[in-house]
DNA sequence: CTGATTTCAGCTATACTGACATTT
DNA sequence: CAAATGTCAGTACAGCTGAAATCA
């Protein structure tokens, strides 16, 4: 009982909305077990991946606020997850490296991310969620 | 220039949580030139594709909080698109209604959630989009 | 001096919590 | 009396804005 309106689940729109609210609702629960955040996360995987990052630059990647960045990687800091030092080419910049510590607890992450995902897709066929992987790629490359 | 991480990208759970994001802000963009947001929007579509609800009720269909919807529905009554009566069979409860102009103004919310969903979906084909919908509507009715 | 980078303080909107009055 | 319904005040947090400090 109590379903959802159809006006509503007819729209693709707000089905990735609703879907994708739920996702990170999920997420977010598993991650605060460990006291970070998507954006710990997101911040983690853009260093691993890229290597170090200005931190002008880190935020611009990740589409926040350079203020919200300076808070985010305080508390990445803090527990021993990213280093920050002053670029000495440059001394405005501060460079941004991800620690082994960091490494470690990125791909403690993921796990968790995965596990979510097992979850959510249960109701898909391998296939099927290889198929819908494939689709939300191309939505999330194409317009930007 | 600045790609998201892999790491992340690579994770549908991630996806999903990114690109409903994405269509959320659109939608919501779209809806706030209305003076309207999406709760609203939601309360709209459940009170015309199901009724009249109680106060409660509507709030637990569409799973948010009663002491948020008594606000949404000050702000819905405030625009003439729903009216509230004391039931008369249970004076505790409120016996909330659509309004034709509410019925309009939905439709006209749809419309706009359809201009959004042209956008969003652009990079993919009709049958591609049919088959994301099927997708969608079967990870948001599985797990609930 | 102008412009870039970072930091800090504060504002707003949303989601949630708890207390209360009314009615059953 | 206990339980249900709706209202209101207040809290917590994310996202954003603007100002100041440092440096090129």
């Amino acid at each position: 009982m109590s379903a959802m309106p159809p006006s509503l689940t007819s729209l693709t729109s707000y089905l990735l909305s609703k879907v994708g609210k739920n996702a990170r609702g999920l997420l977010a629960e598993r991650l605060a077990v460990k006291e970070l955040r998507l954006w710990h996360m997101a911040t983690l995987a853009a260093l691993a991946d890229f290597g170090p990052h200005a931190q002008r630059d880190l935020a611009q990647r990740l589409a926040i606020h350079t203020s919200d960045m300076t808070k985010l990687l305080d508390e990445l800091a803090a527990q021993g997850h990213v280093t920050r030092d002053r670029d000495p080419a440059d001394r405005r910049k501060v460079l941004v490296t991800v620690t082994p510590a960091g490494r470690d607890a990125l791909a403690a992450l993921i796990d968790e991310a995965e596990a979510v995902q097992d979850a959510i897709l249960a109701p898909l066929s391998t296939d099927e969620r290889t198929l819908l992987h494939g689709l939300l790629l191309r939505l999330h490359d194409g317009p930007g």
